[in-house]
DNA sequence: GTCTATACAGGGATAGAC
DNA sequence: GTCTATCCCTGTATAGAC
């Protein structure tokens, strides 16, 4: 996990260092603890000894349990789904390929990463019940959803959708299908199979390039 | 909210009658502080206050705060979802005005109903992190699900779906893209218009109509 | 900067009166 | 059945030593 800090870093970790590292492992302990306790359930000791410090450590970096709590939405406000966007663009649009890779996130982030959805449920309550967080929340989630529009804006136009479809729109779509699919398998995988995914977004790109338009009647 | 109560019963309320009332009192007390607290946020003095009894009274009918919470869920798993579908029954499959009543449907969750999702995210939180409950939580999404299966089952078939299209997948998909929408609605208005529920069911149908299979690539 | 010790408040649960 | 009074534990936050 630390592997890549160089030498001379290790041997004589400055004072500044050191505290960049408490700061650190102290954001860390502090997602598991909250993901699995919640806000208000996490003790901020528990999250001290979880991260190998003491409550006194953990006041001095943050003010207290809010203030991490608000720190680490503001840092990890949607964990490594832009490194999980990044990786979708290696591909092209609505591809086989491209939906057994999707399904794989899917599973990972619902099987594997299972802090991950607790934690964003956790930002979510909390942004929900205090609207004086609201605008942190939505600006933390603007950057990766941008992201995921531009993905989409790529796919749209290789499939020739009609430029009524807004990017925008469909990055919603796509972005409120996995975390309702995430959630759900939590609780009845069978009923969220691994590649469901991958076929949904399949399904929904065909049905945006054949056209079926906003308001519309179906064509039969 | 009792206007059917008939006029012998609401002149002379027996103990029975009276111990119900108090009941369903202290249940939707206990949804509306669970979903503006959370589960370990609440008070059990404030949820009893809130139905206008003392704490004797709520510990007289249910044995604690988790128990209470626990009848909740499984009386009210999914709230007023069975309504929702049955009102869907009313109409035929991605047609425009479908659409419409899809939208205000998602529009009165997100911003009327403004218990409903923090709720249901306590529930999937508490059923996540207890794992002995997680059986509860999917017996109380069973029931509804196998409806909006049903529903999803006949626009299927009058659109004339490939049969190898499941209804259940597609139910998951629609279940999930609901939830979805809602939340992102919550923290993100605009990004969530009226319309877009709608809109993306007519995408969605317009794909497995159009025969999009699960591992064919696109038929460009 | 980090630790230990402590003050102080809040809330879950119970006992007994009515 | 419902209420009031109380016990006691947990956890936040702070003060002062090192």
């Amino acid at each position: 996990m630390s592997a890549e800090i160089d030498e001379s870093a290790r041997r004589r970790p400055t004072r500044a260092e050191a505290k960049a590292r408490t700061r650190r492992l102290l954001l860390d302990a502090a997602a598991r603890v909250f993901a699995r306790k919640g806000f208000a359930g996490a003790s901020v000791e528990e999250i001290a000894e979880s991260a190998g410090f003491s409550i006194g450590a953990l006041y001095s970096h943050f003010g207290g349990k809010e203030a991490l709590f608000l720190a680490l939405m503001a840092e990890r406000g949607l964990g490594r789904v832009a490194e999980a966007t990044h990786t979708l663009e290696r591909h092209g649009a609505g591809t086989g390929e491209t939906a057994a890779e999707l399904g794989r996130l899917l599973v990972h982030t619902a099987d594997e990463d299972t802090d991950f959805a607790p934690l964003q449920a956790e930002f979510w309550l909390y942004a929900v019940r205090n609207p004086h967080v609201l605008d942190t929340m939505a600006t933390a989630l603007r950057e990766p959803h941008q992201a995921l529009e531009g993905l989409i804006g790529s796919w749209l136009a290789e499939r020739g959708a009609p430029p009524e479809v807004g990017a925008a729109s469909v990055a919603s779509v796509v972005a409120a299908l996995f975390q309702g699919l995430v959630r759900q398998r939590r609780i009845a995988p069978d009923s969220v199979p691994e590649e469901l995914f991958g076929q949904a977004l399949i399904w929904l790109f065909t049905g945006i390039g054949r056209g079926a338009a906003a308001t519309t009647a179906d064509q039969d």
